[in-house]
DNA sequence: CGTAGTCGGAACGGCGGGATTCGAACCCGC
DNA sequence: GCGGGTTCGAATCCCGCCGTTCCGACTACG
């Protein structure tokens, strides 16, 4: 059996609910709010969101959960460092209950890990 | 006629207002939400405000009015930098423009792999 | 197949951030 | 002392932001 999928370069709504610890409806209404936030869909029209699409939605959260902007002041400041092409390192916040959690997000980090080394071998 | 005063050391709230262009119930509005802003009175009750005042007052105009800050936000920004005398980038952002750079970001995320597995070690 | 997940849109809601109103007190020139 | 302008704090009202809930319909997947 393959007992762990590298490289997972895709996520579901529902997934990226759980790691970014923000209900459905509200990542649904902040694509709504910024153009920057684009996740691509499938034939049926669910999202699928891509490790860069997580770590954007985590600076959005930043900016407007902990710092404390509004929408539209985020909306200037992501305007404002637009095409930077930033990879971050995103703290993870999950109330963590059981192994089976650490270990989903062990998965998910080792993910961002294999876009990391695609993006250093791209460019160094 | 004393073409202009210099070193005007006090102003009324209706003066504050014509010079920062905000209204008297903002003022004290404002002066309810922020500790920071604090205006004495005099024995009639009526604000005095200093230069130091007023200036902290465009300070919470920018934040607010321009930079997009809720209240809460702006105070944050304001306690944050209680103190230090500095003017500061707010956001912590990591541009990624090396290879240096993404090693960095792999040797800290191998750091938070580390804390992971205490955590899953201390509950499996 | 069943059922769990997702979809978009519309209606709804709390509350933050003022805005307005009020009666009372004060200040100042006369 | 008198009248007009300024200020006061408290109470009340209000609008829009930021979600939140609800919905019936569609689809992925075991």
């Amino acid at each position: 059996m393959k007992d762990f999928e590298f490289k997972k370069l895709y996520y579901s709504i529902s997934e990226v609910s759980r790691i970014t610890g923000l209900e459905q409806h509200v990542l649904r209404y902040w694509e709504s709010q910024f153009s920057e936030l684009n996740p691509a869909k499938n034939r049926a029209g669910n999202r699928i969101y891509t490790n860069k699409d997580i770590s954007l939605i985590f600076e959005i959260k930043r900016l407007v959960r902990e710092q404390g902007f509004t929408i539209e002041g985020a909306k200037k400041v992501l305007g404002s460092k637009a095409g930077d092409g930033s990879a971050q390192l995103v703290e993870t916040e999950v109330a963590v209950e059981s192994s089976d959690d650490l270990k989903q997000i062990l998965l998910e980090t080792r993910a961002f890990l294999n876009d990391l080394i695609e993006k250093l071998s791209g460019k160094a």
